[in-house]
DNA sequence: TAGATTGTTAATCGATTAACAATC
DNA sequence: TAGATTGTTAATCGATTAACAATC
């Protein structure tokens, strides 16, 4: 009895990664879906995925599909936008102002994520007191007044990876606990911070080798 | 003896995923690196993974460490930037002079990668003829005409979502064989092109879901 | 009822970790 | 030689796939 209620607990809050990382893709599909029913195949079809992976990934999530009817697309999207947490506003300010930085600034979607970018930080003073699109640049040592100002926990760091450690450094002495970091650097902070990294460039490496591999 | 044959041949071509995606990481702190030697703790130590984990990874290479002494930087890095395809040019075209397309543009580390973007284009009639560093955005007509005269093959989409299955279908009439895709959806292609998605923003979803989970 | 689809359990595959032999 | 480090094999862990039962 006791082992079956821990194997329950365990099965909740156990979410394989890769799992997790597919209900990205799910959450994608399914908020543009205009149907009310979808099926694991079909699923499966705009994603290139086999059904059988979907179903699985599916069985982790409360809400439960029907035999022969498929699965109600509002609710499970419900599940999955609760899961990465999309009622909940947050509020994060970005260091670096080029041109990742202002891309991420204007980027549209965030809103739908309840992402607010409420502050964009440069250390350059010509850009500082600049404007990009909604937001003025700040000198970083507005950092600390901006974090406590508007409650923030996240922080996105999109400055040259020689710089990104000290910037990574100086948002956890004001406060931030989470950082999604652009840099192309691992960064060197306390285990109670949640890093994640965000390899954009490195990715056309991988793009060569596979055209190479190909080729032979 | 040809169980065996076939045993190395398997060997020598299966490089896992996993591991390649380390390569990535291990390149980029060796290139950085200013020793003659390092061993497998002292990489693991900068990229916070076991030093058994970058044996393993390590011994998928032809170059073999030295017991006690350790892996000799330039040997290891060399073997790395030939799987990475880093001594081979090569030529690609950016579709989507957004700010994330011009980032990419303005991005000095492709010149290591040897990776050039011989050309910019862009739909909006607006843009066309306006410069983003050092190139010319171009209309979706010339096309055609800069892949066969550069040989490019491969292009990288930085367009909206609803735009990018079009361009992708266009770059592969016009002979592209390699998509590095940055927007947001699964293309729908043959099986003969070769396809990198690089999610950027879908990143912070997984943040979110961490930072409510780390709080239960 | 028959057929279609979900959901679960078992089997397989792949990646990581552990143990330890090889060797400089 | 002793100690340190690599490299390989075996064990474990995690993810995917296969098989099939459940059910609408």
């Amino acid at each position: 009895m006791k082992l079956e209620m821990f194997k329950k607990d365990k099965q909740l809050s156990i979410l394989p990664k890769a799992t997790l990382q597919r209900f990205l893709l799910y959450q994608r599909i399914l908020a543009e879906e205009n149907t009310e029913i979808i099926s694991s195949e079909e699923i499966g079809k705009k994603l290139h995925l086999p059904s059988e992976l979907i179903r699985k990934d599916l069985s982790y999530l409360q809400y439960r599909g029907r035999p022969k009817i498929g699965y109600r697309v509002k609710l499970l999207l419900d599940e999955l936008n609760e899961i990465f947490g999309l009622s909940q506003k947050m509020k994060v300010i970005l260091v670096g102002a080029g041109h990742l930085g202002v891309s991420l600034v204007n980027y549209p979607g965030f809103k739908n994520y309840r992402v607010e970018i409420v502050a964009l930080f440069d250390h350059d003073p010509s850009k500082v007191d600049t404007l990009v699109g909604p937001l003025v640049i700040l000198p970083l040592e507005d950092m600390k007044r901006v974090i406590s100002r508007f409650k923030v926990t996240v922080g996105i760091i999109c400055v040259p990876k020689e710089s990104a450690q000290a910037v990574a450094e100086l948002m956890i002495q004001n406060g931030i606990e989470a950082i999604w970091n652009f840099a192309p650097t691992t960064l060197n902070l306390p285990k109670s911070i949640i890093v994640k990294n965000e390899d954009v460039t490195g990715g056309i490496l991988i793009l060569k080798h596979m055209i190479n591999k190909g080729k032979k």
